[in-house]
DNA sequence: GTGAAAGCGCTAACAG
DNA sequence: CTGTTAGCGCTTTCAC
């Protein structure tokens, strides 16, 4: 691999000069520029970014690390980043952050691979967290409530979206509701959990303790669930899952034991996932922003990265959206 | 941030003791080591990756190249990628390739940040990589039909699997069978036409210029596609989309016309994507293996990297995979 | 057992 | 306009 030492002695000039003369600086003279661009060429010379990284002190390059790369709605929040990304030059990688601690995380964020990173995994340790932030190195959380200096929070409205969606149910006369709730440890269960309590609470309707179903927001979880459900009587008339895979879980569930949506049962889920529009019956969700989720947690380590400090959490506004499945008319 | 050299002041020795003794090199002797651990500690000492990878030469890192990151079988893939890569002590970060190759591709490829990579995407231009592939920097294209050194290829059969499940559409009955395809570029989508015309002219039956449809891979064009099959009458026995997704905008299409499948029209897709089985009715499709396609790839690429030049390319074999809108009786 | 020194490939003053 | 020099942080012979 040619170095930029060889094209200096290629071209008869100095090292230095090469490296001016390949960003286009006015201070070399047009002819040894030439000369130098020939070099380059013969040589098949490629600058080597890491030698550029270590002088540079800085990557120019940030992390996007999910927990799940197959997530269905983290593409949306990645071209958000990327195109904030790359407005300022930057660019996106994204790591699976599971796999042993060992591995990506630590590789690019331990051993300062990345000059930032946005982390949506709710099984990211907090003290790990805390630990490798730091003014070279901010981290923008997703749907983490961790606080820390160079540790920045963006989230969706996931109780507002639970609280309205549950609201929605009850207007169309459900009273009976079982509640589908993802894993302990993810803060936007907990929250969205908390909405469907709210808005219960607000219409004065109790909740029942067989109807509160804990998932793990994977497709089979919700099919187990509805399994449960099935399996004691009576059936709720109506059911939140926790997010849209468990709905389309539970969705199957039912058409296997030909119970029909809306009509027998309602159902609805949140995040607004592609998919949702094209189940029978289409779901009604709450959408969550994900592209604008991925362009602010984007902006926000901009900000951080040009040295603002404090910056306080953003929460996005999250938004019902009806569709056949809870058994409104349109 | 602390340096190996404030660590080495710190606990009052040389630098390169401080190197080996981090590794756990039995040279130094236990009661320096302990000391340096604890000016580690003291000093939140974090080794600088970039440094070492400069150094070595190398930098354990490989990257997977994706077209378009959302693509709902993308995350299979990288976990085979991840799954093999670990064992290697290697780390695979997921890049987008679009955004202009002036980004990501540019900085992990051109400037050498990885060891290898992983690409996915029809779209990347073939002197490209033929370009920057090389000795110190293996290249594994999957699905792509380009040969260069240092240059591998892995893919399924698409043909076969394709020529199968048309089989399976004839032996049913049918013979009007239109199939919408994917981008020209696309190899994959180019040999699922050859095997869907294969199967044609095997069974003796002649194809119709107006079945032939050209779509992009997303559901909207195969939701536009079904609209052009419905301007015009009379509407195919059987439809062949490219992929599920493209199946789906079909479907989607259909049941906003009312029209049923299977009993109106059949339809089959390609990929076995999840969502096939939560589609009403359940997709018919041909399944890859998309896990074994990222254990495969990065196997290749570790031997390549091991100093094995030549490497045949591998073909995986595909499976039909039966399930309701092909009208079958199960 | 430990240290000194060289060097990975590049950039950026500072001279000339 | 171009060259000399120092140094980013780390690893690794080679001496002692």
């Amino acid at each position: 691999m040619a170095t930029i030492k060889d094209v200096a002695e290629r071209a008869g000039v100095s090292v230095s000069t090469v490296s001016i003369a390949l960003k286009r600086d006015p201070r070399v003279k047009e002819s040894t520029r030439q000369r130098i661009l020939e070099a380059v060429q013969s040589l098949g010379y490629r600058p080597n970014g890491i030698a550029r990284d270590l002088k540079m002190q800085q990557t120019q390059t940030m992390a996007v690390f999910l927990h799940d790369l197959g997530g269905p709605f983290y593409s949306e929040l990645v071209s958000g980043v990327q195109d904030v990304a790359l407005s300022h030059g930057y660019s996106p990688i994204v790591a699976c952050s599971v796999g042993g601690k060992g591995v990506a995380l630590e590789r690019l964020l331990v051993e300062n691979r990345v000059d930032g990173a946005i982390i949506l995994d709710p099984y990211i340790e907090e003290d790990f967290i805390r630990q490798v932030a730091g003014p070279t190195l901010p981290l923008v959380l997703l749907d983490r409530d961790i606080e820390g200096s160079y540790v920045y929070r963006v989230t969706s409205d996931h109780e507002g979206g639970a609280f309205n969606v549950t609201m929605h149910l009850l207007e169309m006369g459900h009273r009976q509701i079982a509640f589908i709730g993802g894993p302990s440890v993810s803060v936007d269960g907990q929250l969205r959990f908390r909405g469907f309590t709210g808005a219960m609470k607000h219409f004065g309707v109790d909740l029942e303790k067989r109807f509160m179903i804990l998932g793990d927001f994977t497709e089979q979880s919700g099919y187990a669930a509805a399994q449960t459900l099935l399996s004691q009587s009576p059936l709720p008339e109506a059911i939140f899952a926790g997010n849209d895979e468990m709905a389309i879980g539970v969705l199957r569930a039912f058409s296997e034991r030909s119970i029909r949506v809306p009509e027998d049962i309602a159902l609805v889920g949140f995040d607004d996932i592609r998919l949702t529009q094209h189940t029978t019956p289409a779901l009604t969700t709450v959408h969550q922003p994900m592209y604008e989720l991925g362009t602010v947690a984007t902006q926000i380590l901009f900000r951080a990265l040009a040295g603002e400090e404090t910056i306080a959490p953003v929460i996005l506004e999250t938004r019902v959206v009806i569709r056949a499945s809870s058994g409104s008319r349109q």
